[in-house]
DNA sequence: TTCAATGCAAAGCTTTTGCATAAAG
DNA sequence: CTTTATGCAAAAGCTTTGCATTGAA
């Protein structure tokens, strides 16, 4: 049914590497296929991306209607518990949270609302320290 | 510079009537068109979309990449002040949230974190009490 | 009478897909 | 040797834009 085998192809692996050293910053596929750095093909950077996207290897984010979606390298930290993503809608720019106070969310979504949170997926808007 | 006028035209009125008329539902641009309930060009109804929202009547989803923007009626309720939007990853269904907890959040992003959270753009993803 | 708004079709972009070929295991 | 992944080009969507025309005020 689902995925058999994997192979390790030097394209995905590129792709990630390519993320890897840029932590922070958001790229679209459009970058990625006009990057020099890079030599693979258009269809492939959409499949890597999509793929890496659902392995957790990277985040999504989607701008807005009819403008291409940007990814950002997700680096695994041991206070993965409680990360919760912030994005600013002036500058664009992401980051992510860390603190215990995610766990209050949680809890209390679950028990006074029945919501389950999914903190890979959830954004939480707004303006940042310097768009403020 | 801006907009000189303002028309209020047949068009428009029928498409927030069809919003308004179906609170809590939401409609790509796609399925406006294809209603044969409203007589609307196809530019128009984007570009009646992308006004209404602006203007804070409509709410616009990206579900994901390559997917259509969905909208959605705004009803301006008194318990606004702490309205937050829950969408479930699993069946794809959105609900409003009015609870005060949300006051605790925001004041602790704005305390914590120097972050002012936009309530209205963001969205807590997770699974739903059915979904769950 | 003005000038914003509409409608149509064409154009623009991003993303997906089909299929032969290349490469991993 | 078998099966997955790539690459190219074509196709598919969704959204935007140009321009003549309509219609609101």
């Amino acid at each position: 049914m689902g995925r058999e085998k994997t192979y390790r192809t030097r394209q995905r692996e590129d792709i990630l590497r390519f993320f890897e050293s840029r932590p922070g910053q958001m790229f679209s596929a459009g970058d990625l296929i006009a990057s020099r750095e890079l030599k693979v093909g258009k269809a492939t950077v959409y499949r890597s991306l999509s793929r890496l996207t659902q392995e957790g290897r990277l985040s999504r984010f989607i701008p807005g209607p009819g403008s291409a979606a940007l990814y950002q390298y997700n680096r695994e930290k041991p206070g993965d518990a409680h990360r919760c993503r912030l994005a600013c809608v002036k500058c664009g720019g992401t980051e992510d949270m860390y603190c215990s106070f995610m766990g209050e969310i949680e809890r209390h979504m679950k028990g006074d609302h029945g919501f389950l949170v999914d903190k890979e997926k959830t954004v939480i808007y707004g303006l940042c320290k310097s768009c403020k």
